[in-house]
DNA sequence: ATATTTTTATTACAAACGTAGGACTTAAGG
DNA sequence: CCTTAAGTCCTACGTTTGTAATAAAAATAT
């Protein structure tokens, strides 16, 4: 499997909103991100520009503005972020991680009950 | 606390030299990773000259080489980076990375296991 | 003292990124 | 049809990163 393209922190902020507001124009995206962001929509629209370039975006031009598509999935995305983050830093183990989080005591008694009943629902996959 | 200095992917393969074996000099830093890389010599000690210009390392010239010491502590670092990257992509929340690692099937059963001890080990600390 | 070797410092250059301005195109209104 | 406004494309520029070559300095050997 061809490693998905790069997406660049800023690209990323504004692949949450595609993500979770596809297909969408680039009005709405701009829009959104002025709220939340400090850029203008010069910057965006470059943003966006450079995402289609790298093949996460594709769009279709509806009448006179285009709305856009990712070609790429979330999930899919966070997830191979999450295993080079974890191969850097923790020998590509996330116990390891889990482990240097209890001990600095980064972890609430809250959060360590949550992880506990994560890890202890049904782990049943393998079907025989 | 101010934030940590930034350390780039390449520059971060030198400290973990450094930490590992600091005080340490640019010789045995360039062996260590040309042995394990595909640098050239020059490059390594390009990177190296770079993190004491980001305040990464200090040296001290013993006689003719330089031997530096780390400025930034590993822990600290990978702390900051983990947290960092749990923003990013998990909204701060580990649990919900170990939760997306649990639901797309990244974890095998000794995996899971070994996280259930971690968290089931005493997670006393709290005092009186 | 000087040539030679070793080590450090300076310079280079392309790609990626953050950040945006200006030019161009096209649809809409008059 | 032509002017205008909305939207998209092209250009720009400083910084960081990956990657390294060349120059300068310093130590050693002769």
């Amino acid at each position: 499997m061809k490693p998905l393209p790069q997406i660049s922190e800023a690209e990323f902020e504004v692949m949450k909103i595609i993500w979770k507001h596809a297909p969408i124009s680039t009005n709405e995206i701009t829009d959104r991100l002025v709220k939340t962001t400090t850029w203008s929509p010069k910057t965006i629209q470059t943003l966006i520009k450079r995402l289609v370039t790298k093949g996460v975006l594709t769009y279709e031009k509806q009448s006179r503005v285009f709305v856009y598509t990712p070609l790429v999935g979330e999930d899919e995305y966070i997830g191979q972020e999450s295993n080079s983050f974890l191969n850097r830093f923790y020998g590509g183990n996330i116990s390891a991680m889990l482990s240097a989080y209890i001990d600095h005591d980064k972890l609430s008694e809250t959060e360590i009950n949550t992880l506990r009943s994560l890890l202890s629902k049904d782990s049943d996959k393998g079907g025989t």
